[in-house]
RNA sequence: GGAGGGCUGACCGAGUGGCCGAAGGUGCUCGCCUGCUAAGCGAGUAGGGGGUGAUAAGCCCCCUCGAGGGUUCAAAUCCCUCGCCCUCCGCCA
């Protein structure tokens, strides 16, 4: 939710709104529906005080004086209540379109669209795809089931099996135990959360379509555990000393992938279900700008132990979500692909979910909405893919990256040795 | 799935229709006192929103006793729905 006093005082606030390229109109018609509403509390307040002052004196009144005083009260009663329900209906509607009004942008985001990106840093040599593209290559090496997964539950779905298997969890215990040395708490969440949940983190109504719901619309599946970690410190007021916050959270992921149709197909790049570890900070507002290069460069730390080549960009305004101010992408090269392809995203939402969430830091300053941050660790299939082209060896084995064989027990996969 | 109990301010805890935004205690802050110690005395101490004002201080008003609705001139107190916690029975990994 944005903040409706910053957007009718700071012209600035309004055009990092814009930038976004908000429907037309939305934002007048906020700050129109807005102003009517100020004008209608004041007066339903005022109308409340003169019934609370009428109440109080007839509790205060002499038995035989008070048929006459109630009699006063109550007309007055008939005029508040009619005025509350034309607040209500116009708090409503302020609500459902103050939500779709997007994060403004921060100023040091770039202009424009999905192309429009600013390429931060390109770090790693590009190497030439390898002989067999990660799709044929995990299927033939026994990695990757899509087949029967397609029979059991459908399409972009997988069974990771065998040393795939061990592997998914290598990457787990790796992103987990790295992060945590960062100072993170290591949290499993529910992957299963309420409607509220959801809004509150900024996802409903925008992102709706994404997600699937179960138990007739009562739960919905997370597409990230950033939801459920965002619901932590729900409705509470922090001590400046308990910020910043830091969790690490491992959940099973699950999208609808609407709209994709035919985008990215073969192989495990994009399902509709996948194990993700998440990084998700609460700082005071003053804070944010470093713990998001914080963030970053965790991702970095991790994407550079395990050899990958990778570019770092600052997305642009249009194609960032609607709880982002800022958002940094890191892209691995994919080999087969000849292209960069996104595996890790980290954004600051600045007050965005903190102000629907109601989530508070009171120190020295008063109290204020918090900051809320958060990144990828790792997400585990589209990691495996880039780990099925980059450690394929020329003669068809599997090597395990030096960092994740504390976690694996087995350095190689030769060639041969799943093939059916 | 069944039965019962509970949810009050940073914390504990009183409060069954008006004098309650809320006793008392703990904690915290400030001041005083005391040659010592988790001692004593006094004062203060919730949050959100709106108006005025200089996006100050101050002042005024509204809302909040798990959430939402209802009854009433008036609700922490009565009624309904929901959420969460606890206990017991059943079931279960």
């Amino acid at each position: 939710m944005i903040d409706l006093k910053r957007l009718r005082d700071e012209p600035d606030y309004r055009r990092g709104i814009e930038r976004k390229r908000v429907g037309e109109g939305l934002i007048d018609e906020v700050l129109a529906l807005d102003a009517e509403r100020r004008a209608l509390v004041q007066e339903v307040e005022a109308l409340r005080a003169r019934q609370n002052a009428a109440s109080k004196e007839i509790g205060k009144a002499a038995p035989d004086e008070r048929p006459v005083k109630i009699e006063a009260a109550a007309a007055l009663k008939d005029e508040l209540s009619a005025r509350e329900k034309e607040l209500q209906v116009l708090d409503a509607r302020l609500r459902e379109l103050a939500l779709q009004v997007p994060n403004p942008a921060d100023a040091s985001v770039p202009d424009g669209g999905e192309d429009d990106g600013e390429v931060l840093r390109v770090v790693g040599d590009t190497p030439p795809p390898p002989p067999l593209d990660h799709a044929t290559y995990s299927e033939a090496m026994g990695f990757v089931d899509t087949k029967h997964a397609a029979e059991a539950s459908g399409s972009r779905f997988a069974y990771i099996m065998r040393e795939g298997a061990l592997l998914e969890l290598a990457l787990v215990n790796y992103a987990m135990s790295t992060i945590v040395r960062h100072g993170f708490t290591p949290v499993v969440t529910p992957a299963l959360v309420r409607e509220r949940t959801m809004e509150e983190a900024g996802f409903f109504p925008t992102d709706r379509a994404q997600v699937y719901d179960v138990d007739g619309g009562e739960l919905f599946l997370l597409g990230t555990s950033e939801v459920a970690l965002s619901a932590l410190h729900r409705a509470e007021t922090l001590a400046s000393e308990e910020l910043p916050a830091r969790y690490v959270g491992l959940s099973t992921c699950f999208r609808r992938e609407a709209g994709t149709y035919g985008k990215d197909t073969r192989g495990i790049f994009r399902v509709h279900q996948f194990d993700k570890v998440e990084m998700f900070s609460f700082t005071e507002p003053e804070h944010s700008v470093e713990e998001h290069e914080r963030i970053l460069a965790i991702e970095e730390e991790m994407i550079g132990a395990l050899g990958l080549p990778y570019r770092v960009t600052n997305i642009a305004a249009g194609d960032l979500g609607a709880a982002a101010a800022k958002k940094f992408d890191i892209e691995v090269w994919l080999p087969s692909e000849g292209a960069y392809r996104e595996i890790t995203s980290c954004s600051n939402y600045t007050d965005y979910s903190a102000r629907r969430l109601g989530t508070r830091v009171k120190g020295a300053r008063g109290s204020r909405l918090v900051h809320t941050l958060n990144g990828t660790g790792i997400a585990v299939s589209r990691m495996l893919v880039l780990l099925f082209e980059h450690y394929q060896q020329a003669d068809g084995s599997f090597e395990v990256p030096d960092v994740l064989r504390p976690y694996t027990g087995f350095t190689t996969v030769a060639a041969s040795s799943n093939r059916r």
